[in-house]
DNA sequence: GTCTATAGCATGATAGAC
DNA sequence: GTCTATCATGCTATAGAC
């Protein structure tokens, strides 16, 4: 079934609806119904496309989103030649997007992650799937200046960094955190560079 | 009305219980019901102590939590004379609670913290309140060894770190994190104290 | 595939007996 | 202060017409 056209099919507007909201209020808080109308879909189709209900969504979100997300940290960092502006650059763009969301859309999946952490192995599974995608990511990024098993030390620390900075700056609602965990990051990098 | 004995009563219980259960699964996850059974308290009993509901009880629980979080952190980096050592045994201390608890207490209100960002105005104040909090103590420690303004650059990169790393670790069920971050804590300090 | 109706069960909140 | 019953509403999930 080739896509004919520009227009987006139920089944993505659904994804789409669920990720968006996931993202700004969890996953307990967030309900079909409210996915349904968000996306103009028929309830029932939500069933039709994920028979296993709101879990078979909520794992397909966090692999779709997590992996959209990867590739956008990376675009960000990739395109400068000197790494430490580039992840200035990127922390830059991170903070810029938060504020301009009214400090919504931070990281995709952390709220969903710490929510189901304890409480449904499959979707933990899934949130640490999408981590440690984004860690061997960032490991192979800064494999380029920095030996094993630095790389990874500081690739670990970039997320880590990047989540706490996310939290504070939501609960705040200041970018103020990002910009801090962006010079933090420098500083590690340039240690492990000269070091 | 003085305390007599070492009875704990229903309120301080409702809290206890409450705390738990927004720590481990979330805020909205967590039902009065839930909270009711869990604490041995009457349904009744939660809005005779806290008449506003959940968003009440949610409040002081924040509150409550938060400063004793607070008072645990600065213990464990206040016991020992060298900073480095100290944050390194404080990284290790929340990596040995967290798989104690077999990755259900980390941090005490961070998923609450993310799933009001955006809906309940009340609430995010309470968390940011505490998070400033945080920042603050962890600032006047910092600024025994180290000037202004990297006090408070640190004391927020020390938060963010741990706030990560808790992340990491609870959706890997893996601790590694934690030591990673502890790590990378004493880099940012050495690189502050030598500058 | 789309859409509606509804079952079965939870929720937050309230009223009122004791 | 404690406890129970209940209301109105929401939820996930299912069944079945079209």
């Amino acid at each position: 079934m080739p896509e004919t056209g520009q227009q987006v099919g139920t089944r993505q507007r659904v994804e789409d609806s669920a990720a968006l909201l996931f993202r700004r209020q969890g996953y307990a808080a967030t309900g079909l119904k409210q996915i349904a109308a968000e996306s103009g879909a028929a309830f029932g189709s939500i069933y039709h496309f994920f028979p296993g209900g709101k879990a078979d969504l909520g794992d397909h979100v966090v692999r779709r989103a997590g992996a959209a997300y990867r590739d956008l940290v990376a675009t960000a960092l990739g395109g400068d030649a000197d790494p430490e502006t580039a992840v200035l650059s990127m922390f830059d763009a991170a903070a810029r997007a938060l504020a301009e969301s009214d400090y919504a859309d931070a990281c995709p999946i952390a709220t969903l992650a710490l929510e189901v952490a304890s409480t449904d192995e499959r979707l933990r599974m899934a949130t640490e799937a999408v981590f440690a995608d984004w860690v061997d990511t960032a490991t192979a990024w800064f494999g380029q200046w920095v030996p094993r098993p630095a790389d990874r030390d500081l690739a670990t620390s970039l997320i880590m960094l990047l989540e706490g900075a996310f939290l504070l700056a939501r609960a705040a609602r200041d970018p103020g955190p990002l910009h801090i965990a962006g010079q933090s990051m420098v500083t590690l990098l340039r240690a492990h560079r000269s070091g």
